[in-house]
Formats: structure tokens, C-alpha cells, sequence
DNA sequence: TGAGTGATTGACT
DNA sequence: GTCAATCACTCAT
């Protein structure tokens, strides 16, 4: 079994896809953040509860769960209590759908922000990855990662577990 | 039944 | 760069 953060390294350059009613929408993966068993900013730190229970499903499920009361955000189930916080896209396919959703602002520079340019919601929590409309198609990583600590986390901010290739600041 | 929390975003200076 | 809005969910009484 692949430990959480090789997966978090794996799934940068990888392609996330969203079939949709209304279209596509595609991008590529370019941030990441690891939440690992023993992790005090992990949702299945304390315990499972009805919120986190897709952390500790079968791997490649998705978990999406809201944030501030407002924002959504979507992780990729590594293993039983451990997760990978997709941070950030590359808009690939379906841009135009993108625009409509999120209006002409940024469209998948932030958790909340990609969740809502490639139309997820959480009737997709807890959903497989590896089957249509939402899966992610593996691709070699051909930038370079960089690894960075957390950020906008209150907690194990510490913590070198957040991983991206774009040349954005730490 | 109630208060506190939060893996953010968007607007403003 | 700084700051406040905002509300579903969780935990505690």
C-alpha cells in the first residue's frame, strides 16, 4: 500500500474529471495537502463522525465536505482515516462551463473554488473515483514538485505536507 | 436545545 | 496586504 503523501505527490499532474448534465468540465491536479492519521488539522482526528465518515471508506472515495458554513472542499481517500486535500486546479476542458459557475472571477485557484468551477456537490461525497461522472485519470508527473507547508489550517500548520508544481509562493 | 467551530473567499485600504 | 462575513455541522449541556 502507497503511504498518504506518495499518493498526494502521485496525484499532481493528474487529471480530474467532471461529467456533468450541463458538460465536462476537466482540470489538472497542481496542489495538494496530505491529512494523515495522528494529524491534529485531520478531520478523522478525533474519532469518525457522521461529517468525516467517507474518510474511513475504501481508498480513491471521495470526500467533500463544507467549510465556514459556505465552502466546499474535496479530498481523495487514501486510506482509512487518511485523505488528500485537492487545493488547487489547472483548467483543462469546459472552461467556459467554469466561467458560468463561477461568474469572471478566479476559477480554480482554491479549494472552494474548484469544487465549485467543475460543478461538485456532496451528492458526490463518498463517491468512487475511479467511475464516472467524477474520476481521475492518471498521468505521469512531469513538473516538478515542491513541497511546502500547510496554509489557512489552525492547527499542525507545521507540518511539510502540502505539495504543488505550480511557481507559486509558499 | 444551544453555543462554538472552521482544511475560505471576496472585498476593501 | 489586511479584515470581516457567514452558516452547516459538531460537541456539550
Amino acid at each position: 500500500m502507497k503511504a498518504t503523501l506518495d499518493t498526494a505527490r502521485e496525484l499532481l499532474g493528474s487529471m480530474l474529471v467532471h461529467e456533468s448534465e450541463q458538460g465536462t468540465t476537466s482540470g489538472i491536479i497542481v496542489e495538494t495537502e496530505a491529512y494523515l492519521q495522528g494529524d491534529p488539522a485531520c478531520h478523522a482526528y478525533n474519532g469518525k463522525t457522521a461529517r468525516n465518515a467517507p474518510m474511513f471508506g475504501p481508498p480513491f472515495t471521495a470526500y467533500i465536505y463544507l467549510v465556514y458554513g459556505m465552502h466546499y472542499c474535496f479530498n481523495v481517500v487514501t486510506h482509512p482515516g487518511e485523505a488528500v486535500l485537492v487545493r488547487a486546479l489547472e483548467p483543462c476542458d469546459g472552461i467556459a462551463l467554469m466561467e458560468t459557475r463561477r461568474g469572471r472571477r478566479a476559477l480554480c485557484d482554491g479549494p472552494a473554488k474548484l469544487v465549485q468551477a467543475m460543478g461538485i456537490t456532496v451528492d458526490l461525497n463518498g463517491h468512487d473515483l475511479r467511475r464516472e461522472p467524477l474520476y481521475i485519470v492518471d498521468r505521469p508527473v512531469t513538473r516538478k514538485i515542491l513541497t511546502s507547508r500547510r496554509v489557512g489550517l489552525t492547527r499542525g500548520v507545521d507540518l511539510p505536507y502540502r505539495f504543488y508544481t505550480l511557481d507559486r509562493p509558499a
